[in-house]
DNA sequence: CCTTAACTTCACAAATTTCTGAAGGAAGCG
DNA sequence: CGCTTCCTTCAGAAATTTGTGAAGTTAAGG
């Protein structure tokens, strides 16, 4: 407790305005719900914590000083963001530091962009049309799945699309 | 190995015309698909092996009988799909036996109706906009992505809507 | 070049999850 | 009303996952 709030006070004479609590506390809840969608629990925290970070960018460093984690749970957790393509890498010219960077709008881009999903569980059903045969009670029920993701598909573009717009509209090009 | 065939033979004699091999294979690999995206492995190849019955529906035993695990797995499985509204549960009248089934349609309009999780996530970012305040660059960004959510929200049931129109022109009002 | 800072990889300990066997009901059937 | 069948619950063994410390690698800076 002491510890915490001695932290936090070092954290903003640093020059932050930032409740570090409250931020700390969004983090956390935000993280659980990552978590309980199905996301593993480190890189939910470190997405967590960049998408609340004024700069939308963090350190290694910062990462695991406001998560109490080590260097070796940040660098697997963003190893992972980095492969679903919701953290993007950035290396500040002449260091040895790496920031990550949280796409403000790019990454829920990334959350429809399942695309890879999609097309492995489309690809998975084909596989199950062909071998229960499609004049099968199963078969046609497959089929009709399979035509509910390729349908699904197609919105999804076309969803994002009008989402972009609708966008601008509100809070301008950004 | 034998014993495998063995099995497949039985089942067979037993009135099926199924590649009982064939229809396993498929029930791991779109269970295995659904562990990947977040589901448990029991209720995946419970729900998987339903998807794949002809009658979209199998009793207790059956689904012990073809995933090779205990009565206890099979109940834990179904009650999480229960919960989840992707499988119903029936009672044969006049009987102890009770089926589970898998009501074609209806399973992946449950899937999108994560309506709940959407509401969960809408909650967690409004909390998030409050305690950062909306004039930050993080408050801004955390505004940005809940209203992107809010947007999904929206077009989800309209999606599923025109699917709707556009499964009774494919395979008739099933 | 050598030093040092920063990130990564790896082996292992700890925590969590998963599945089973066994015991405990509920409900049909005689 | 007791027997039997089926389902559920529960405690615990087994397997998996998770996060750490320590060693290794790369690249900047003197």
């Amino acid at each position: 407790m002491a510890d915490e709030r001695a932290e936090r006070v070092e954290r903003e004479e640093a020059g932050g305005h930032r409740d570090a609590d409250a931020v700390s506390r969004f983090v956390e809840s935000f993280a659980a719900q990552l978590v309980e969608a199905g996301m593993q629990r480190m890189p939910a925290r470190v997405f967590a914590a960049l998408l609340s970070s004024d700069e939308g960018a963090m350190t290694s460093a910062e990462l695991g000083d406001q998560l109490r984690i080590s260097p070796a749970a940040v660098s697997g957790a963003v190893r992972y963001l980095a492969q679903q393509h919701m953290v993007s890498r950035e290396r500040e010219p002449g260091s040895r530091r790496e920031r990550y960077r949280v796409h403000s709008n790019q990454w829920y881009e990334a959350l429809t962009n399942r695309e890879t999903v999609l097309k492995r569980w489309e690809g998975a059903l084909r596989e199950g049309v062909t071998s229960l045969g499609g004049h099968t009670p199963a078969g046609r029920r497959m089929a009709e799945t399979l035509a509910f993701f390729e349908f699904v598909d197609g919105e999804i573009s076309a969803m994002m699309e009008r989402w972009r717009v609708h966008r601008a509209t509100v809070f301008g090009e950004g």
